[in-house]
DNA sequence: TTAGTGTATGTCAGACTTGACATGACCGCA
DNA sequence: TGCGGTCATGTCAAGTCTGACATACACTAA
């Protein structure tokens, strides 16, 4: 299956640049962690510019400190799902999140 | 929140949390909701414009036909994710997905 | 130093999602 | 009438993601 892939991708801390010896990981998976590491850097810059902590936001999104730290970095085990909901927690417009997945430079 | 649109949700089988102390949170639950359900809208219009059955599309991405059935009809047990890996496999860029987030009109 | 605040990272049980399968409905065609 | 192709819906084991927790790190102020 492709997902077996996508883990050994995942195992790897998503090498995103170069994974051309990585067997071809599909154009579909390479696109699909831009948007993800698009949205998490749009995120941090959201939870900011709202001065929010990270325990705050977690708490308005019923998730936890650790949990949105692991989205802002990026990481592997969080969902575009949960992405999705932590912009829409800082009270991005779905126009906002629009942009940020196609990974439009942050207009703040 | 509307209640026939709730309603109209509900026969689609999603459950929205209704308790008033959680508003802002079911707020955020059915902006989420919408984006799904445009996506899903997108993603079959995509899918008849490339001619593709539901079996083909499937096979791409490596899912399955009921899966794919699943996703068109918005069932609840489908993932962000799984959308927008279904959009990619239709050969939809990044903006072109942003876009159907949003919710905009099929341009194309 | 010590305390406080904010963030990062690893772990894990439980909840959720997934592909696959079975099955049924619908349609056009011979 | 049956047949082949397409789509819908229910189920479930196996896999993935999640919140919570513990802990460590960085920085600041007393």
């Amino acid at each position: 299956m492709d997902r077996a892939k996508k883990k050994k991708l995942e195992q790897r801390g998503w090498t995103v640049g170069d994974a051309a010896d990585f067997l071809e990981l599909s154009e579909t998976e390479l696109r699909l962690v831009e948007m993800k590491l698009s949205l998490s850097a749009r995120l941090r810059k959201a939870r900011e510019k709202k001065r929010l902590t990270q325990a705050e936001l977690a708490d308005r999104m019923g998730s936890s400190q650790s949990r949105v730290a692991k989205m802002e970095a990026g990481d592997p085990s969080v969902s575009l799902d949960l992405l999705v909901q932590g912009l829409l927690a800082t009270g991005a417009s779905k126009r906002e999140i629009a942009s940020a997945l196609a990974g439009k430079k942050t207009a703040a």
